[in-house]
RNA sequence: GCGGGUGUAGUUCAAUGGUAGAACUCCAGCCUUCCAAGCUGAUAACGUGGGUCCGAUUCCCAUCACCCGCUCCA
C-alpha cells in the first residue's frame, strides 16, 4: 500500500461526503472546512463515544454546554487578554518571523524580555543588534502584535466597550460554572464537568488539513480536586486518555506520550498525547495540571469567592484542576487517517477501505436488494425497519460488488443483501466490510446480529 | 504573514490567442446478479477580478484557495 499523503485523505474526505472546503463556492475561505454527510455523523459518533467514556462511564462527571461568548472580564482573569498574543517581528534580510520575547531570551536569558513592553523590546534589540538566528544578520522590522483571540461586538455600535470575544478556549465556562453545577448536582470533589463546543482562535498559520483551523471544536474535561490528589489524577488522566483512544482503535505504536518542558504560567504540569498522522506528529490530547490557578484568578477577578468547603475535614479551599481534553476536529482526522487503506485484491483491482470503528461509523448498516425487480420491495421494508435501530442507508444501482466497494470507503461495517432466501426463508446475507466475509441471518436476529457488533 | 509550487467536469488528465476532449465516477434505461461486468443515453469544468487584444481558458497583473518549507501553536 502507497503511503497515505495529506493530499490523498483530503481529496478522499471531499470525494465521498465526509470533509469540504468551507465556502467552496465562493473559493474558500483558508483554514474553514465543512463536514459532509458522513463527516458529521462520524464527528457526532466521536463527541457520542467521548460522553460515554467521559461522562457516563465516570463518577461524579457533569456536562455544560457554555454560551461561547463570556464577561469581558473573564479573559482578562484567565490571562489571555494579556499573554494571548504574540510580538512578532521579522527579518529584513531572510524574511523569517520571530517572536521578538523569545529573541531577546534565547540572546540572553537575563534580559527578561517578559516584563518589556513592545518598546523596549525593539530598543534592546536594536542597541545589543541581537543577530537573526537564521541568517546572523540585525535587521528587522517593527514588532507586530498578533492578537489570538476573535473580536466581536455586541449591541449596535461597535465601539471598544462593546468589544467581547469569542472564547479561545472553552475551559472558562466549566471553571465560572464550578460552584453552579457543584450546588446543583451536590457534587463532592473530586468530581469533574466536562464540555463539548466550538473556540476560535485567530492563528496566522494555515494547518494540515483539519489539524488546525480558526474554529474548532473541544472536548474539555476538567476535574476539580484537593491539592494533593492532583498528581495522581493528573497521572490517571493521560492513561485514560490513551486508553480513549486505543478503545477506538488507534494502534498504540501510533501514539506517544509528549512532556512539555515549557509550561505555560498557569501549570504545575503538562503532557500531551500525539499521534503519528500522514504529515507527522500532532497534539490529540492535553492533560494539564491547572493548579487552583484559575479559580484563584476569577475569585479575585469577581470577588465571588470560588471556595469549596470540605465536608469532611470543614476545611475551605479553592479546589486544584486536572484538565483533560481532546480536539473534537483532531480525532476525527486522526479516526479517519487512522482507518483509510487502499488494498490491492487478488484480482489485481484496488479497494479503497475506511477500517472506521464500527461505534464511529457514519452508517452502521446498508441494505441492498440482489435485483431491484425481485428484491427491491422487501429490501426497502428492511432499510425501513432497520433505520428504526441505526443509521442505515440504501443502494439498489449498479452491481453487488460496486455497491459493496462504496459502502467500503463509507466506512460502513454491514451490509445487508435481501435475496430469494429473503423471501422464503426469512434469512438475508451480512457481508463484513474489514475481512469481506458472509454470514447468513435470519431476519428476526438480525438487529441483535449488528448491535452486538458495533458496541463500544 | 514570508519564500517556492499549483489552480481545466465530482476525480485523474488533455488540447487551444478564435470559449474546450477523454477516462473513471454519478444519474436514467436495457441486461445481469454476491465483491468496481457489458451496452445505450444524459448531466457536468477553464478559481475570482482586472489589463493587453478585434477576441483571453491560454499572455500580464492582482486576488482567493490548496500543497511544500518557514513561522506560529495554553
Amino acid at each position: 500500500m502507497e503511503k497515505l499523503t495529506m493530499e490523498k485523505l483530503v481529496n478522499v474526505c471531499k470525494t465521498y461526503g465526509f470533509i469540504f472546503q468551507g465556502s467552496e463556492i465562493y473559493g474558500g475561505l483558508a483554514n474553514t472546512w465543512d463536514y459532509g454527510p458522513l463527516g458529521s455523523k462520524l464527528k457526532n459518533n466521536i463527541k457520542d463515544a467521548w460522553r460515554k467514556r467521559f461522562i457516563q462511564e465516570r463518577p461524579n462527571a457533569y456536562e455544560v454546554d457554555a454560551a461561547i461568548l463570556m464577561h469581558p472580564r473573564v479573559w482578562e482573569a484567565s490571562g489571555h487578554v494579556a499573554s494571548f498574543s504574540d510580538p512578532l517581528i521579522d527579518c529584513k534580510h531572510c524574511k523569517v518571523r520571530h517572536r521578538a520575547d523569545n529573541l531577546i531570551n534565547d540572546f540572553d536569558e537575563t534580559a527578561h524580555a517578559d516584563g518589556m513592553t513592545q518598546e523596549e523590546m525593539i530598543s534592546y534589540i536594536r542597541e545589543h543588534k541581537v543577530p537573526c538566528p537564521n541568517c546572523g544578520k540585525s535587521d528587522y522590522t517593527d514588532i507586530r502584535q498578533f492578537n489570538l483571540m476573535f473580536e466581536t461586538h455586541r449591541g449596535v455600535t461597535d465601539d471598544g466597550k462593546n468589544k467581547v470575544y469569542l472564547r479561545p478556549e472553552n475551559a472558562q465556562g466549566e471553571y465560572t460554572n464550578f460552584l453552579n453545577v457543584q450546588r446543583t448536582m451536590r457534587a463532592k470533589l473530586p468530581f469533574s464537568i466536562g464540555q463539548v463546543g466550538k473556540a476560535f482562535r485567530n492563528e496566522i498559520t494555515p494547518g494540515n488539513f483539519t489539524f488546525r483551523t480558526i474554529e474548532f471544536e473541544q472536548m474539555e474535561y476538567q476535574t476539580f480536586c484537593r491539592e494533593g490528589e492532583d498528581t495522581e489524577l493528573y497521572d490517571y488522566f493521560k492513561e485514560y486518555a490513551k486508553k480513549f483512544f486505543m478503545d477506538l482503535g488507534i494502534p498504540e505504536e501510533k501514539l506517544r506520550y509528549h512532556d512539555h518542558e515549557k509550561l505555560a504560567f498557569y501549570a504545575k504540569a503538562a503532557c500531551d498525547i500525539e499521534y503519528q498522522f500522514c504529515f507527522g506528529w500532532g497534539e490529540l490530547n492535553g492533560t494539564h495540571n491547572r493548579t487552583n490557578y484559575d479559580l484563584s484568578r476569577h475569585q479575585e477577578y469577581s470577588t465571588v469567592s470560588q471556595e469549596y468547603l470540605d465536608p469532611e475535614t470543614n476545611e475551605k479551599y479553592i479546589p486544584y484542576i486536572i484538565e483533560s481534553t481532546v480536539g473534537c476536529d483532531r480525532l476525527t482526522l486522526t479516526i479517519l487517517d487512522n482507518a483509510y487503506e487502499e488494498q490491492t485484491l487478488e484480482n489485481g483491482e484496488t479497494r479503497e477501505v475506511m477500517h472506521i470503528h464500527p461505534a464511529l461509523a457514519p452508517y452502521k448498516v446498508a441494505v441492498f436488494p440482489l435485483n431491484k425487480k425481485y428484491h427491491g420491495e422487501v429490501a426497502n421494508e428492511l432499510y425501513q425497519e432497520l433505520s428504526h435501530h441505526f443509521s442505515t442507508t440504501y443502494d439498489e444501482t449498479a452491481s453487488i460488488g460496486k455497491r459493496y466497494r462504496r459502502q467500503d470507503i463509507a466506512g460502513t461495517p454491514f451490509c445487508v443483501t435481501v435475496d430469494d432466501d429473503t423471501i422464503q426463508k426469512n434469512t438475508v446475507t451480512v457481508r463484513n466490510r474489514d475481512t469481506m466475509e458472509q454470514d447468513v441471518v435470519a431476519l428476526d436476529q438480525l438487529v441483535d446480529y449488528i448491535q452486538e457488533r458495533i458496541q463500544f
